[in-house]
Order: structure tokens, then sequence, then C-alpha cells
DNA sequence: TCAACTTATTTGTCTGACAAATAGTATAAA
DNA sequence: TTTATACTATTTGTCAGACAAATAAGTTGA
């Protein structure tokens, strides 16, 4: 009884790569990300399709049955995804009807699995300048606050992270200190709606740092504008602060204006 | 062959009200709002004593097959509801271990049911006071904003809904018109990152009515706030319709203070 | 013309089974 | 004794098939 392994039945289910034989006449249409649950691949790809703009607001999806056709799997998986992009206002599902794809401003953008699916969306520009345009209400003040409010611990975090950007020997690891650094700003602000803009506006700096390259001349100025922002906070200046953070944000831009003139 | 109505099987499920016979042994310890779906009352049952700390952050839940037990259902109605929890980020679930609750700074707390919920916590006054924060950071910046990108449609709403506030006959229908107004001034931002912030402002104003009392001089004067606001925008003056905000949210600030000196 | 009924379709729910992952325990080896 | 390995038990993950409930659309009757 060592190894039960009934193998029967259970459809002996997908095995991505080695799908030689056409098994009968379920050859699934649609492949799946190997990567983690099924549901949660089936939810990334539909969430996916939808906020790319494949099935248009107001439509109807496809019945459950047949995504499970498609994707080779069970409607019991297919509707746990759908039951997730329902959680995050993607859909409306009623009986009869089906599943329908909810107007855009309902969707839950600030979410962090649709901002990442929203993110290769085409129209990757109008997105971009609208984080970047969310960054300019929400930063400025919330550095204001962390002025205000931050704890010595949240202090030392918010150095740190600024001193690790200066010292970083790559660039990779030079962008995953901004990154901290303006999350800590925002933990700073002990403000528990603040917190969750994090992940948007993170996702807002990995959006960006793709489009840049800087120059020496450029990272220096950068880091100028950081250590401002680093004092400010420090010295509890909270006006000093938000000044501060309006001067990087319009370097930002100016930067991306350099890189790509597109925009 | 009219009705079917096999009626076998099925357990007759719920009939929460006449819950008279406790059948066999399985009677459901935990009552569910009857509105809507089995999936989502549970969701919502789960989700709400998460948030208010009913089960602490890091700790392990009960397993699905003891939520179907407790709640009257199947198992796959309790994993639908648990799916939903994890898109929004209260919970993880992993084989073996069961579904941990998400530390507080992973929730999706701008999500409107989480909100909900969580309005509903023990620490109400601290999550009202993160509220009216979190306006002060949003408001002032979106109305600049929204004088500054606003299409005619959009400032129609705006006055429209301002003029709503003043005309109401009932305070009900005036603060209908005064959410109504804030969410119109989101929208006229066109940012669609900033459109989502509606739904946690809504509920802020919406916490705020319940909390105040306002005299017919206040009322007044509250209203000569929000004309200001209006006009700013419609002149398209971003700064005075930052700083007209502002004023707006001040009053709101002296309101609750005179109205509950404990907060 | 319009109301009531019927039908077909889709999601909602239940049941029961097996697969997969893995924490904890027991066992064997060094 | 300590460490590595194997086993076991528990829990979520997935599948399959059935029936319930809701309702859009078509059909019938007044």
């Amino acid at each position: 009884m060592a190894t039960k392994s009934k193998d029967v039945g259970q459809s002996s289910s997908a095995t991505p790569e080695t799908m030689l034989a056409p098994q009968t006449q379920t050859a699934p249409a649609l492949v799946l990300r190997a990567r983690g649950n099924i549901h949660s691949s089936i939810a990334e790809a539909i969430g996916k399709s939808i906020v790319c703009g494949e099935y248009k607001s107001g439509s109807i999806l496809p019945n459950e049955a047949k995504w499970a056709k498609d994707f080779g799997a069970s409607r019991s998986a297919v509707r746990e995804a759908i039951k997730i992009l329902m959680a995050k206002n993607l859909v409306v599902s009623r009986p009869k009807i089906g599943s329908r794809v909810e107007p855009k401003e309902h969707w839950s953008l600030l979410d962090h699995d649709v901002l990442s699916w929203y993110s290769r969306s085409p129209d990757r520009a109008g997105f971009q300048k609208s984080l970047q345009q969310f960054r300019y209400v929400i930063e400025p003040e919330a550095a204001a606050l962390a002025a205000t409010f931050h704890t010595d611990e949240q202090m030392a975090e918010i150095s740190k992270s600024c001193k690790d950007m200066a010292t970083a020997p790559t660039l990779s690891e030079r962008t995953q200190a901004d990154v901290r650094f303006h999350m800590a700003i925002l933990k700073a602000t002990n403000n528990e709606l603040l917190v969750p803009l994090g992940a948007t506006i993170a996702s807002a700096l990995n959006n960006l740092f793709v489009f840049i390259t800087r120059t020496a001349h450029d990272l220096h100025y950068a880091q100028d504008l950081h250590n401002n922002i680093e004092r400010a906070i420090r010295l509890r200046r909270p006006a000093a602060a938000r000044t501060a953070v309006q001067k990087l944000l319009a370097n930002s831009d100016a930067v991306i204006k350099k890189n790509s003139p597109a925009l």
C-alpha cells in the first residue's frame, strides 16, 4: 500500500508539456500558466483578457461550461476563478444571464492583481500618465503626514532605504531601495487607508523604471531630491516634505519626457 | 410534468426563519443573512469576523468542512466564499495548513466590501479618523485636477448635485446629493485610478452623516462652502478649488468635534 | 394587443470522491 | 544523541455529476 495511485477517473488532468495524445475530443483550447493553482491561473487568464479589452464592458462572457472545456478544467475550478473576478468587481453573474463584464469604473483598479493585468493593457501610455498623476495626488500629502506622525522606527526605515539608494552597487538594487523608500513614507503616515495605496505606487515606480535609463548626473540629482525628502520628514517639517516630494515628481516627469518624448 | 419538484436529497436547505426541526444533528450553528447568494453571505460572515478581529492576523481559520457544518452549507459554497476573501487579500490558503489570516496591511481596505465590514469594527473611532485624514489627502488635489480637466458634461453633474443639495427637501436627499457631489468631482479628474477611491470617500461621508446632526446655520454655511468649490472648478481655478475643499474639510472636522467631543 | 404560460439556458448549490501538498511523528541510520 | 528518512494524518485542490433557482425568450390564449 506504498503508493495508492488509483489513477483512474480523474482524467489524468493536464501534464501541460507532454500533451502528445489528443485523448478523446477534449484538447484544451487555451493553455494556462503552469504556476500556481488552476483556479488562480484561470482567474488570471480571464481577468487579463477582460482588462485588456478583449471583452467589452457590458458584454456577456462565455458560460462556465465553455470556459471549463477551453481550459480543460472542471466547472468548479472555473467558478472559483470567476468568484475571484467578482470579488475584484470585474464581472457580475446572474442565473440564465451569465457573467457580465462590469463598467471599467467599477473595477478594483487599485487591487494588486488587477493593476498588474491592466499594466499589460494596450493603452500603456495613458495608464502610465494616470499613475504619475496619482502619485502627485498621494505622495506629497503622504510625506507631509509622515513628517508629522512618523515613529522612530519608521524614520529609521526611511533613512536606511534612502542611504541604500545612495550606496547601491547595481541599478537593480538602487531601484529596489527606491521603492522601499516610498513605501516606508506611506507606512510612516500611520494611516491604514494610505498603506494599501503602496501597491499602486510601487507598480507605478516599477513601470517607470522600465521606461527610464538615467545618466550618472541624473542619478546624483535624483539622490539629492530623495535626501531632501528624508531630511524634511526627519526634522518634522510637513510643508518642506510636501514641496520636496513635488520636486522629485517634477524631476520624474522631466526624465520621462526626455526618455520617451512620445508621452 | 408541470413541477418536477423531486425534493429529495438536496437537504431542503435552510429555510432560515422556520428552523423548527433540528433534523438529524446538523443544526447550523451560524445563521446567515438571508439576502443574496449563499457564498456571498458566507464570505460576508467570515470576512466581517476577520476584519473585526475575531481571528487574529497570522492565525488559522477553521477548515472548510467545519465552516460548512456551521453554516449548514456545502463545502463548495464555503470554498467559493473563501476564494472571495482570498481575492480581497484577507486570507491565504495552503493544503494541509488551512486558511491563514493575512496581516492587516495586506487587506484590500479600499475595497467596498472590506471597507463596509471594517466600518463595523470595534475601533470605529480610529477608522473614522483615518477616513477623514484620507479625504484630506485625496479631495483637495482631486478638486484641483477636476478644475483643470473637467468636461462640460462632468461640470454639469457637479453643478447639478450642488444645486440639489441646496434645494433638497429632506436631509436624506441632501445627503445623497452631497455624496453625488464629491463623486462627481472625482470623476471629473478624468483619472481612472482616482475614481475607485470614490467608494472609500462615499463610505467616509456616510459614516460621517451618522455621527452628525446639523443646525440650520451649519447647513447654510456648509452649502456656501460647497458652492465655493463648485465655482472654483467651474471657473477652472485649481488653486482656489484646492483651498475651498480644504475649508470644507476643516468645517467637517469642526462639526465632528462639536458633535462628539470624544473624538 | 397583451397577458399568462412554457421552455431553454445559465448560474447556484449539493454530494461524494480522489489528488496534492505538507506539518508532525515515527523510524532508522550515523 | 543527533540527524536523515519514511510514514501518516490533515487540509486544500480538483474533478464529476446531479438537481435547484432564476429568468430571457418564445408560445399560446384571451
